[in-house]
Parts: structure tokens; C-alpha cells; sequence
DNA sequence: AAGATTAGCAACCGCAAGTAC
DNA sequence: AGTACTTGCGGTTGCTAATCT
């Protein structure tokens, strides 16, 4: 009898047909009573999957298919550094996203700052050749794409700007990128919070875990050795526990507490040097990078 | 052209809190 | 007060498209 209900409860992607039951059902009775759409017959899902496909997908004014901006990004690290990994919390501020989104966004950039540590600890012995999709791609080249508090979760791909010469080539994400941008993240002033790393004697459990995070990154000795040679007064604090500097920017409000015109980021400085950072970290983000 | 690799996304699962009875 | 059910959240998994060798 169980196995029979469950071989009659559908799973897998929905499609349009089954949209338009649940969209018709939300039209009628709002955003509830998930479990009677399958009580009354309408649809072989359970009410959670039904909630889920309507809060993830068929809501109204989601920005499906749309990638997060620059504000919106630097929002997810202000609020991430903030809130932890409150996804749902964190999506509130950012209208037309969802915790899932959110949630999607982040665990990629930690995939990518996983790779990119481990690749690093690679060619502190033998050079490695970058990711397989990105080495040769034809990225258009960005510089300081990310805020600088998320800047050590990984450019691929980097503008070089000689001083002779403003003409871009793509390299690969070195370990002196790494150690690049973990000296453009102590210039400007600004340290991780809340994210220290530690490590294990255990070779098997050397990798260091994010505080207040769920994901695990590999951080190879060689990679801690690697930027050690730094010697930059400010490494510890950037991989270390931060000493919790004032934030450069006051968090957007949850999106539904403010119109649209006040949902911007505002400077909140403590004295005109900050706000200046300030304006040179905005004056990062290349023009086009909004959509 | 085929296979391998990666990132992004959609959906599921388990758990906890809230609610109704 | 106890139990069952519903809802919401966070973590995880699996699929697909893009890209590279």
C-alpha cells in the first residue's frame, strides 16, 4: 500500500501543465494548503514540492535566469559575513531572488574558491595548468569583478595591466593571483569576518572549515605557506579570525520593508578616509557589469 | 565528433518550528 | 498536554548546458 502511494507520488521536474495546476490553485486559494492540491487530486506531488516549485520558480517577479549584479553579490557578502548562511534571511534583501538562489550563488563561489586553493597547493610544487574551462576561453577580462571581501573567492580570469601596455591578456588563476588579490584585499583595508580558517594535523583532515558555514574548503598547508611569504602584516587577518572591522557598507534593508528608491547601498563611514575607500571600491565595478 | 570536466540550476530530503485538533 | 500535520529552511544531490581536450 506505501510502496503504491509512493510509486503515485511524481518527483522530478515539473512541467507545464503541472505549472498551470499549481498557479490556477494559488490564483484561487493564495500560497497555501499545499498538501490539499494533492488531497483533491489535482496534482501527484507532495505539498512541500508544490510550495517549493511555486516559491522557487512560479512566484511573481522572480528574477529567474538573470545573474546576480555586482550590488547584488556584494549584498549576499555583506549579509553572508552577517547573518551566516541564512539563506531565506539573506533573500529577503534582494528582491526577485530566493534562498535558493542565493543559496545556488554562494556554494558555487566556494566551489570556486575550494578549486582554487587546491589548485594553488598544486603549483606551490609543479605547475599546473589552469581549469579546463577556462584555460584559452575568451573571457572578456574584468578587474576586481568581485568587492574586495570576496575578491579571495576568485577572479579566473584577470585584466594584467602593465604600465607600457593597457592590453588584456587571460592568465591562469596562479598562486600568485592568489597572492595578488590577498594584497589588494589588505590594501584596501577591508578583512573577512567571521571566516577563519583552521588547521588540522591530520593530513586527511587538513582542510580548514569556514566558521558559522557548512562548506568545507581544502586549504593546503602549501597554499597557508604560499601567501605566509606574503609576510603582510594583514594575511592572518584575512585568513585568520578578523579582528571585525566596521563594515564600508550599511546593508540594503529587506526589500519589502523600503521602496525600491531607498534599497540602495549607502556608504556609512566613519570619516571622510573610509568613504573615499568607499567610492574607490564602487569605482571597481566596471560600468557594464549591470545589466 | 566524442568524451571529460565544470558551473549553474532545479528539486529532493531531513529537520525544526508552528498550528490545529 | 500530546499528537499529527503543515510549513519553512538549509544542506545535498542530480541533471544539463557549456566548454575544453
Amino acid at each position: 500500500m506505501e510502496a503504491v502511494k509512493k510509486e503515485e507520488m511524481k518527483k522530478g521536474p515539473w512541467k507545464a501543465e503541472e505549472d498551470e495546476v499549481l498557479i490556477n490553485h494559488v490564483n484561487r486559494y493564495g500560497p497555501r494548503d499545499w498538501s490539499s492540491i494533492r488531497s483533491k487530486g489535482l496534482l501527484q506531488r507532495t505539498g512541500k514540492s508544490c510550495r517549493l516549485r511555486w516559491v522557487n520558480k512560479l512566484r511573481p517577479n522572480l528574477k529567474s535566469g538573470c545573474k546576480f549584479s555586482a550590488e547584488e553579490e556584494r549584498t549576499v557578502i555583506e549579509l553572508q559575513a552577517e547573518f551566516g548562511n541564512k539563506w531565506a534571511r539573506i533573500a529577503t534583501y534582494l528582491p526577485g531572488r530566493t534562498d535558493n538562489d542565493v543559496k545556488n550563488f554562494w556554494s558555487s563561489r566556494v566551489k570556486r574558491l575550494a578549486r582554487i586553493l587546491h589548485n594553488s597547493s598544486d603549483a606551490s610544487t609543479s605547475p599546473k595548468p589552469p581549469s579546463r574551462r577556462n584555460k584559452g576561453k575568451n573571457v572578456k577580462p574584468i578587474q576586481c569583478f568581485y568587492p574586495p571581501q570576496f575578491q579571495s573567492f576568485g577572479l579566473v580570469e584577470e585584466e594584467v595591466t602593465t604600465a607600457s601596455s593597457s592590453s588584456s591578456k587571460i592568465l591562469p588563476y596562479s598562486s600568485s593571483d592568489q597572492v595578488d588579490e590577498a594584497l589588494r584585499l589588505s590594501e584596501s583595508g577591508i578583512k573577512l569576518e567571521h571566516q577563519p580558517f583552521s588547521f588540522g594535523t591530520d593530513p586527511l583532515m587538513s582542510e580548514p572549515h569556514i566558521a558559522n558555514q557548512q562548506a568545507t574548503i581544502p586549504f593546503y598547508p602549501e597554499s597557508r605557506e604560499l601567501l605566509a611569504r606574503l609576510d603582510n602584516p594583514y594575511y592572518y587577518d584575512i585568513l585568520g579570525p578578523a579582528g571585525c572591522s566596521e563594515p564600508l557598507f550599511a546593508l540594503p534593508q529587506p526589500f519589502f520593508e523600503l521602496p525600491p528608491a531607498e534599497r540602495r547601498c549607502r556608504h556609512v563611514s566613519k570619516d571622510d578616509e573610509e568613504e573615499e575607500e568607499a567610492d574607490v571600491f564602487l569605482d571597481d565595478f566596471p560600468a557594464d557589469m549591470f545589466d
